[in-house]
DNA sequence: GGTGTTCAGTGAACACCGTTCATTTTTTAC
DNA sequence: GTAAAAAATGAACGGTGTTCACTGAACACC
């Protein structure tokens, strides 16, 4: 290894990781080439990563930490129920095209390709899921209303959003339609019936 | 090769990767397998595939043709165009669900890690929405309206199907989800602007 | 200082991978 | 029956993920 962050190999790799992600795609990506970003050999990685999945599994991880940092930061910022609403759809939807290397990963990638993921870790990545439903039933609440399966729904939210950020980031939306006013209706009819 | 099959080497070749995909999934598949499999050798499918991606680009294509005929036989099954427009939302979640295999390499699995797909074929794997535009019109026609952006209106619809598909078959819903509601609730919730 | 123990770090080795291509086998045409 | 063409082979190349015997620096104790 180089020298100093005597910790912080694990954090060096992660970084490295996703970079190359960024840069070569998943097909490029191999511990030997993080090794040798990081300067050390393929062996040092194993003593902080069990294997490759492994790696992969803490960068959803810190994914997830991060998307459910948003909404926090989001839902306190006072403002009414049905602007918190539409202010997480549009947070979802950027997290998700300014940072497609955690995206895909998190979502695109990984189920086919590395072994199946941990249940904990699955429902980690879900937590901002309960701040989503939260959200709907305030917004139900200000119009006199009480949501029966608010998870339900935060669930058929999230697949709308899923829905379309993940078709942007695969390009598999035809480049004549116009993207903003694609996630701009998107939100407002996944939305509208709570507002 | 063993006997019989003279020209149907390409279709034995498609057969076996999509099974093995199915059993061992993604990683798992490689060409040696795929070959004995078929009972021939690596080099033997160089011959009818330019590479391993080009048995997923057939695979996508075939994917989307099967989809495009399900959607046909629907339309062309005389009904109300609103009749129309819930079957053939069922139609791609029911295709997604049953052939997960198709699905996930159609759009989950092949753009972080092949190189990117050739354009035109993307485009064929987009006909389908030409037919949900279609008969979102004839839906608003019947209201006496008219749809300014169809093609737009099918996408968006798109990507909430997509959505769902997607986060069921990758097993990130809440198990204590009911599917089939969560199912039916997109649907409509999608559809109803148009009914 | 010397000695023993620990342990992060190494990189050769293993069994695989996708792909190429000289060679062999099979089929076809005469 | 034989020559030409086509199809199929599998060894070889340079890569992969992962393991593990080994190194050598750091530390504790005498």
């Amino acid at each position: 290894m180089t020298n100093e962050s005597e910790k912080n190999h694990r954090r060096a790799i992660l970084d490295a990781a996703r970079q190359i992600l960024i840069q070569d795609g998943y097909k490029n990506l191999s511990m030997r080439k993080i090794a040798r970003q990081i300067g050390g050999s393929q062996g040092t990685i194993y003593l902080y990563f069990q294997n490759k999945d492994a790696i992969f599994y803490a960068l959803i991880d810190e994914g997830s930490e991060k998307l459910y940092g948003l909404y926090e930061t989001i839902l306190n910022t006072p403002a009414e129920p049905q602007e918190h609403l539409t202010r997480i759809c549009q947070a979802y939807i950027n997290f998700g095209l300014e940072n497609p290397s955690y995206y895909e990963i998190m979502h695109i990638t990984l189920p086919m390709m590395t072994e199946r993921f941990p249940k904990e870790q699955y429902r980690r990545a879900r937590r901002f899921l309960e701040l989503t439903a939260q959200t709907l039933q305030t917004c139900a609440a200000q119009k006199g209303e009480t949501l029966s399966e608010p998870y339900l729904e935060a669930t058929l939210l999230w697949a709308t959003m899923h829905g379309v950020v993940s078709l942007i980031i695969a390009q598999r939306i035809d480049i004549r339609l116009d993207r903003e006013r694609l996630i701009e209706q998107t939100i407002h009819r996944a939305t509208s019936h709570y507002l």
